[in-house]
DNA sequence: CGTATCACG
DNA sequence: ACGTACGTGATACGT
């Protein structure tokens, strides 16, 4: 509402900057130095290893898995964490893990053929639904496609996506008709999973991790919908934790294994690991690292789709990353 | 204590 | 007909 206003008028930008600098303020720059431990000088949160339904991590006290990074200002809070003297951060990040469990688990040729090419997987999708040769793909036309993407991770609705697009509902229908007339597979999943959980009240992971979504069995309509997307959404997300759960149980033993014990893993933020390490051996931890990470689902699952890490070494957390 | 808002993947 | 994008946690504020 004040976004739009802020188009015509001044005081509306004034107030929302105003919100985003007080949000900061008190949620990080305030809050971590209030978190920080005398003893240590760093700041330690707490995982809870069974918070989250899909099989995520939650961090608390203070939650590390929410460092500001999308804006300018925000990142001036991620620049604040820093390694040891004489030693670097490591930001170790799955490149696109939900999508290519997707392609992996709704058996979807054209996604799969798409991450084995090492394509940009938006602009891919972007030039399947629309037409236009990769090569000519618009910023515009690829962050429609972008946005289709998130939404069929989340399970679809055109009513999501036409907020989200700020588009009407009934051309994102039109979207989502298009998409499923191309990636037929992914109805078929879909389809799938909302059949799972009428029937049994849960679906699982790859590895056989159960999760039970009890809105299935609501008598309000909204609330059963609500559990369908659920049930489309906690295989592709829930896979993903358990892939990083395996890496990180794997981690320091590799580590240890190559030399590299002054290597410590630090934070785990969904698909993204940062490790603090003495600068001469951030190289050789770089390779474990990716080494470990992306091939942690083996070998319990063969993925049909390369997983890809991104990593980097650099002064502070906001330059790794 | 619940709600609105907003930070992240 | 319904009312929504999936998963979290922290803060401010009203009750």
């Amino acid at each position: 509402m004040l976004e739009e206003l802020a188009l015509t008028h001044e005081l509306p930008r004034v107030l929302l900057d105003w919100r985003q600098l007080s949000k900061l303020k008190g949620t990080y720059t305030d809050a971590l130095v209030e978190a920080m431990d005398p003893a240590t000088d760093r700041i330690h949160t707490s995982y809870q290893l069974a918070a989250a339904s899909t099989g995520r991590l939650a961090s608390s006290d203070p939650n590390l898995q929410n460092i500001p990074i999308r804006t300018e200002t925000g990142r001036q809070i991620r620049q604040a964490f820093i390694p040891a003297d004489g030693h670097v951060l490591i930001s170790a990040d799955y490149s696109q893990i939900e999508l290519r469990l997707l392609a992996h688990i709704g058996d979807i040729p054209e996604l799969k053929r798409a991450f084995a090419a090492g394509l940009d997987i938006h602009a891919a999708t972007a030039s399947e639904m629309f037409n236009v040769p990769l090569a000519e793909m618009d910023p515009e036309t690829r962050r429609r496609a972008k946005a289709i993407n998130f939404g069929i991770v989340y399970g679809i609705s055109a009513f999501g996506l036409a907020n989200q697009l700020g588009i009407d509902q009934g051309e994102a229908g039109a979207y989502i008709r298009t998409y499923f007339e191309r990636f037929p597979g992914i109805r078929a999943y879909m389809d799938a999973m909302k059949a799972k959980v009428r029937e049994t009240g849960r679906v699982e992971t790859l590895f056989g991790r159960r999760i039970h979504i009890p809105a299935i069995l609501s008598k309000s309509a909204a609330e059963r919908a609500f559990g369908e997307r659920a049930a489309i959404n906690a295989p592709i997300q829930g896979a993903a934790a358990d892939i990083i759960r395996r890496a990180m149980v794997r981690m320091p033993g590799a580590l240890e294994a190559a030399g590299l014990s002054g290597v410590k893993m630090l934070l785990q933020v969904h698909d993204e690991l940062v490790f603090e390490a003495p600068e001469a051996e951030a190289g050789r931890a770089i390779a474990v690292i990716r080494r470990v990470m992306e091939g942690a689902a083996e070998p319990a699952v063969a993925l049909s789709v390369p997983l890809v890490v991104d990593a980097r070494a650099a002064g502070n957390w906001d330059e790794a990353h």
